[in-house]
DNA sequence: GTCTATACCCAGATAGAC
DNA sequence: GTCTATCTGGGTATAGAC
């Protein structure tokens, strides 16, 4: 079982470096340590082992936000740290950025899973932006969904540019400044 | 020269909807109406077409945002008319979405024009951007450069969420919402 | 489980006819 | 200018030895 991580792990770093459709199986065998039918034992297709790595990352990330029962205190802390993490695991950050432009593509394998995954997302955010709301923290005349949506394309957008130049930009505060102008109590 | 146009809108599809390195001659000359020798006749090479398409758009949009000597109002203005017009060309869109995030990987042909085009996008923002603050319309404890990043991120983001689901995503109204957190003087 | 060898297809690019 | 034909390399996937 160790050998499908290692595999995994080689195939979400080609993924994010040259997309799926460019990435080879040889070269993703090879980062794991094997030959490609060696991989292909274990896979069985390209896509299958695309299945997997959307897979294991779900179920890593799985807990992370569950929007039940929040404070506006602990939305705004899990918000932020949401974006450290990201800063934190590059290599998945990279695969997601990548991928997500390139299953824009209705014929692309990832296409539905992207599909459902920004619905879903931007669902769960917006039942946190709503506790904002409903404790009146936020903005006269905003509504939660549409600050939700907004929330998630500067988190998209900012890792592309950061993927560019990691030094230039700051992902958090970037963030907190997007925070402090929709936020009106006091973040700390 | 008619031909060469027509060979350059082709290949903005298909760079869009599937990256550059997906795309094939094959599928861009058939989409000219040629095929792909006669293809290479007009670009000699897959690498020397990119450029052209690069270049071709830089030209049409050359003269977009030039921020001498704008006011406040004008600076809003630009800002509103610039997502209007992205709404309305699509296969533009769609492939600097798509080419933003594969171009990434800085063995990308295209790499070093996106770093490039980034800084230089990020100067011209953060230009637009200090017109408001000098003019005092922005909250305060803002700076025109976090400002400017942000909302470059958050139009590349939209598009994304936007290609996937066009109905669901309005990017007018949710630059809309942007700008009145983070403008303070009645944008009309 | 992992390998070598190979089948088959499609890519970008070139040669040379028209 | 555009074609047909072809070269070479790389892609995914399979067969079969070990």
């Amino acid at each position: 079982m160790r050998r499908r991580d290692r595999i995994i792990e080689a195939a979400i770093e080609l993924f994010g470096e040259v997309g799926y459709r460019a990435a080879g199986l040889r070269d993703i065998a090879a980062r794991a340590g094997i030959t490609h039918p060696g991989l292909l034992y274990h896979f069985g297709s390209k896509e299958e082992l695309l299945a997997a790595v959307l897979q294991h990352r779900d179920e890593q990330q799985e807990s992370m936000i569950s929007a039940v029962h929040m404070t506006p205190e602990a939305v705004l802390a899990a918000l932020y740290a949401l974006a450290e993490q990201n800063t934190a695991e590059v290599k998945l950050v990279e695969m997601f950025a990548t991928l997500s432009a390139e299953a824009t593509d209705p014929n692309h394998p990832a296409h539905e899973y992207f599909t459902c995954r920004y619905a879903d997302v931007r669902r769960r955010f917006t039942a946190l932006a709503q506790v904002l709301v409903d404790a009146g923290w936020t903005r006269p005349g905003l509504t939660a969904e549409i600050a939700a949506t907004n929330i998630i394309a500067l988190m998209d957008g900012l890792q592309i540019q950061w993927l560019y130049d990691p030094e230039a930009i700051d992902m958090v505060a970037q963030l907190d400044c997007f925070v402090r102008s929709v936020v009106l109590v006091s973040p700390t």
